[in-house]
DNA sequence: ATCCAGGTGATCA
DNA sequence: TGATCACATGGA
């Protein structure tokens, strides 16, 4: 990997095992916008930021190489060593070869722990293009105006504190429909700091999982993703509709419960299980396996 | 018109 | 534990 800085924008020559088209299809970042010239335009910690892709190549565009060192190079996982981690998965199986080639630029970011706590609260009973919307809403209602990039207005996430601070009305008028009084709830919860979000990625991945169920509205799953997308929790299997089917076309001859396709695969996968899960759950659904 | 969407909480056996 | 239901909303 080769970086430099010019104009304003930071290069990344000679990435590997990163394509942002599938990164942002991938069912996180869901508040990435993609532009006509198909880069992606998003507010990540404060700031706004571009990125565009051509072969192996990546610009990340309106910042700088103190930025990147500081926050892009985590954020964007350049740190994980993915051909490591394809390779092992791959060596699995014949199923898992596939699923890993045909998502071979996938990338877990390493997202805000209470942006993935209100966005997988809203994904409850809901569809991805729904909680797209709602949180886009939610942004430019209640969000801190960070600036204007390409003619374009950029807000922040909504904080703990301007969340608590919404009346049930003013949260359903954003369609987050019954979840309302779930991100009322919690939002009340890490405003006053009976929760400490950002402490939670220091516990074990049961700890973790165990706080985070304790809020309103956060079930296994949720919680199994806040903590694999904002807290690097590796040990842990979120199995939704679409991870129960492709684990029963690969893996189950009968009908089993999702608390059990969960532990069956984080024993089968250990470590590599969020991996394997992110590559599975993007295969089943850009190939639309098992409905 | 009816079903479904990256599920959760409540209730009942 | 396991099964069943309601839950807001809008797109297919």
């Amino acid at each position: 990997m080769d970086i430099y800085e010019k104009d304003n924008m930071v290069v990344v020559e000679n990435i590997c095992d990163f394509h942002i088209d599938q990164i942002f299809d991938s069912g996180q970042g869901f508040r990435w916008k993609k532009q006509d010239d198909n880069s992606y335009t998003c507010v990540v910690k404060g700031k706004i930021i571009n990125v565009s892709q051509i072969g192996n190549v990546l610009y990340l565009r309106n910042t700088n190489i103190d930025d990147f060192k500081n926050l892009w190079y985590k954020y964007f996982s350049l740190d994980v060593d993915y051909s490591s981690i394809k390779d092992k998965i791959s060596k699995i199986d014949d199923n898992l070869k596939d699923a890993v080639e045909f998502g071979h630029g996938l990338r877990i970011l390493d997202h805000d722990e209470w942006e993935m706590l209100i966005t997988f609260i809203l994904s409850t009973n809901n569809s991805i293009q729904m909680v797209t919307k709602v949180i886009d809403t939610l942004c430019e209602r209640y969000g801190d105006y960070i600036g204007e990039y390409e003619g374009e207005k950029y807000y922040a996430f909504p904080t703990p504190q301007k969340l608590a601070s919404l009346s049930l009305d003013e949260l359903r008028e954003c369609k987050t429909g019954f979840r309302d009084k779930y991100i009322k709830s919690v939002s009340e919860i890490v405003s006053t700091n009976q929760l400490d979000l950002y402490s939670l990625s220091n516990l074990d991945s049961d700890d973790c999982i165990n706080n985070l169920k304790s809020l309103s509205g956060v079930g296994m799953k949720v919680a199994d993703c806040i903590a694999m997308f904002s807290m690097r929790k590796c040990d842990i299997f979120p199995v939704d509709i679409w991870m129960k089917r492709v684990m029963t076309e690969f893996y189950l001859d009968t009908d089993m419960s999702i608390p059990k396709i969960r532990s069956f695969a984080i024993e089968k996968f250990g470590y590599l299980s969020s991996y394997v899960q992110q590559y599975l759950f993007y295969y089943a659904r850009e190939k639309n396996i098992g409905k």
